[in-house]
DNA sequence: AGCACGCCGACT
DNA sequence: GTCGGCGTGCTC
């Protein structure tokens, strides 16, 4: 038995001052490894539990967390071998930090390892930062030394000693400078503070009703009650007033230090310290986006969510995480209050709270000045359409532009044209790599047009003629932001236009830039994507039009209508917050659509409330509980292969337990863009009443899974609440 | 996921 | 003759 090394404080005595060996112990640890289950190795000394280790992996040596000091091992004590390091330069996990990981890793069915270490900094599980590195002391320790140096040339700069330290909440906090609260906020504050223990609240608000003001009440108290703060926020970079907001009110309070920032655009040392202040208390509220609900915070006080029903929420790769129900998760473990804030709440949040699950508060009115934007849906279906524009809506932008007000056409379509088609045989341009359109772009800087694939990143030239017919009558199919920018310049020949999309604010900072110019009015027409949809406050935009909303219809996925009306009412809300009057032009061809018609009416309740009836009925969620197991291949024959067997596997498991609630098990499908970047994609939707039949089948089920997919050269993921499918 | 072992093609 | 292609087997 060779003696673990430490690294960072005590050393480790692994014989006895007489020489003789004491007994061994035996440390169970979760790696980052894709096998499920854990690792039991020898160590001459106890490691607690929630201590990160390195140990010896195969032919590799790896980063582990502790998570059991078992009494005897898993396997053969031969098999066994050796902890490296004990890498003890951070404090163990806390109990709680591990029961939430572990609670994770059960839910979304995967291991344990693949679930803790990824939600610690990287510096924290990758061995490099441990090796070769001066000093060899690991990443706290060269961090710290850092953060000293600067201290100490901080302080003889300004004269002072202390450094310093803001653990604790200073002084009296009622001495903030607090803004008025309205009474329906103030009812909100209270209800969400009077409460003991858990509780999630879903504070439900439009744009403008002052959803952030209650936030940052409740937080006020929480904080100087000496718990920690989380807010959880969809994209911390389309909200960086947000950190201002945070930081001009709680600085005065908390110091600099105690207000810490987590997303994934840190670098690895900001990261780093934005977690060890977490991690120590000095961080009093750390403001982020999903991974941050993994924060290590020990005096953990409140949970808030904004915007909860954003799909951000939900990581779409490698642990498929819902930030939102894992904060729901942890609040209630911990017995803390948990805000959920929503104009357009998700229908899951919003049966909870007609459940009386969650307490429901609504902000009914914008607390500011200014009114509702009025809504109109303009027919097109008997309209003679200018480049996609309604005479409506080119009637309604020429008074706007006329009263110096701002415009905004959302078009949540990037590119020139979404196609390019030969109008003598039929060709559409498709992808060589997927089953997809290429979408024709302009090069704004070489002046040209390239057709680019939005799935795959494929380039190539636009073609010269058709290749099959020859014929040169190629025409742009469809209209995109840069056509539409084209379009309404013509249109508009005074007017300054702008353009806001991925393409346009492809480098960093570019987007600030592009809002920066809105904001200061030197912009007239703004055309967007998504992209504008969130977050910004135009404060001189008197109308909104909005085209080819209908294509969101047309997805057949069930949270389609769901996800329309978030966005439009998304969008609604970016217009005139403090002007009064606006108003927002929606283009369709089906305005009878009860999405559209409780649109008109801001009646998101309406909509929620028929939608839920509908999802009632046709036994969707929230009314059962879904997971998709999706596989890839080469052929898409292999991977519905795959899904059949294993379906037929999952039915063998249904069978052999008579009694439990049902789990349907659907018929493997083809996804609607079968080949991306040459693999083909197929899914297997299994659904059931509920939660736990799924989840036993799953555990059951999932095991067998690995064996099949290699026999048939198939990748395979399980996702569960899949919001997409 | 890595990482190595293991057998078959074009080259310093 | 090797360098290297990725198939498959294993990791407490």
């Amino acid at each position: 038995m060779t003696e673990a090394k430490h690294v960072g404080a005590a050393p480790a005595t692994a014989t006895s001052e007489d020489g003789i060996s004491p007994e061994p112990c035996w440390v169970r640890v979760a790696l980052d490894v894709p096998l499920m289950g854990v690792f039991d190795y020898r160590s001459a000394v106890p490691v607690s539990v929630g201590v990160r280790v390195a140990v010896p992996f195969g032919r590799r040596t790896l980063i582990g967390l502790v998570v059991a000091q078992p009494e005897r091992p898993d396997l053969d004590p031969g098999q066994i071998r050796d902890v490296e390091t004990i890498l003890d330069d951070v404090p163990p996990m806390s109990a709680a930090w591990m029961r939430m990981v572990a609670f994770a890793a059960q839910y979304y069915q995967r291991p344990l390892g693949e679930v803790a270490l990824p939600a610690l900094p990287g510096s924290l599980r990758k061995l490099a930062s441990y090796r070769g590195k001066r000093s060899g002391a690991g990443p706290v320790a060269r961090l710290d030394a850092r953060q000293a140096r600067a201290g100490a040339k901080r302080s003889k700069a300004t004269g002072e000693t202390g450094g310093e330290r803001s653990g604790a909440v200073a002084g009296p906090v009622d001495v903030l400078p607090d803004t008025v609260l309205n009474e329906a906020q103030n009812t909100a504050v209270q209800a969400i503070l009077s409460g003991q223990g858990y509780r999630t609240a879903l504070l439900h608000g439009v744009t403008g009703s002052g959803k952030t003001e209650v936030y940052l009440h409740v937080a006020r108290q929480i904080l100087a009650a000496g718990r920690q703060v989380l807010m959880l926020v969809p994209e911390i970079n389309l909200t960086p007033q947000f950190e201002q907001a945070l930081r001009r009110r709680f600085e005065p309070v908390v110091g600099p230090a105690g207000i810490a920032v987590m997303h994934s655009g840190l670098s690895e040392g900001e990261r780093l310290q934005a977690w060890l202040a977490a991690q120590r208390g000095q961080a009093r509220l750390v403001l982020g986006t999903r991974l941050a609900i993994f924060a290590p915070l020990q005096e953990l006080g409140l949970i808030v969510v904004d915007e909860e029903h954003d799909a951000s929420y939900k990581q779409q790769d490698g642990l498929r995480y819902s930030a939102r129900d894992l904060a729901v998760w942890r609040g209630h473990d911990l017995g803390i209050p948990v805000v959920l804030g929503s104009a357009t709440p998700a229908l899951e949040t919003w049966d909870h709270a007609r459940r009386g699950r969650y307490l429901y508060l609504s902000l009914p009115e914008r607390a500011r000045i200014g009114e509702l934007p009025t809504i109109r849906l303009v027919d097109t279906r008997r309209l003679a359409l200018q480049h996609g524009l309604s005479p409506h809506l080119i009637n309604a932008m020429r008074e706007r532009l006329a009263r110096q007000e701002q415009v905004l056409v959302f078009l949540n379509r990037r590119g020139y044209a979404p196609a390019l088609h030969c109008h003598s045989c039929g060709w559409v341009g498709n992808c060589p790599r997927c089953t997809a359109y290429m979408v024709m772009h302009r090069d704004a800087r070489a002046g040209r047009y390239v057709m680019q694939c939005h799935h795959c990143g494929w380039r190539q030239p636009v073609p010269r003629a058709c290749p099959d017919c020859k014929d040169q009558d190629l025409q742009p199919m469809g209209r995109g932001t840069q056509r539409l920018e084209e379009h309404l310049a013509e249109l508009f020949p005074g007017a300054r236009v702008l353009r806001i999309d991925a393409d346009s604010t492809r480098r960093k900072g570019s987007a600030e830039a592009l809002f920066g110019q809105v904001h200061a009015g030197e912009v007239d027409i703004l055309i967007g994507t998504q992209m504008v949809a969130k977050g910004h406050d135009f404060a001189r935009l008197g109308l909104v039009g909005v085209l080819n909303a209908d294509s969101m219809l047309f997805s057949h996925d069930f949270r389609a209508p769901e996800r329309l009306f978030a966005q439009l009412m998304q969008v609604a809300g970016r217009a005139g917050r403090h002007l009064g009057g606006a108003e927002v032009l929606v283009q369709t061809g089906y305005p009878e659509q009860s999405v559209y018609q409780a649109l008109l009416r801001h009646d998101y309740d309406g909509f929620a409330d028929h939608a839920l009836a509908e999802r009632k009925t046709a036994g969707l969620p929230p009314y059962s509980y879904q997971a998709l197991l999706s596989a890839e291949a080469r052929e898409l024959a292999q991977a519905l292969a795959f899904l059949s067997q294993a379906r037929e596997l999952a039915q063998n498991q249904v069978q052999a337990r008579p009694g439990a609630t049902a789990v349907t098990l659907y018929d493997p499908v083809p996804l609607r863009i079968v080949r991306i970047a040459h693999v083909e994609r197929a899914q297997l939707l299994l659904e059931s009443a509920s939660r736990q039949a799924l989840q036993r089948l799953l555990q059951v089920w999932l095991p067998d899974l690995p064996m099949l997919a290699q026999t048939l050269r198939v990748r395979w993921q399980i996702e569960i609440d899949p919001l997409e499918i």
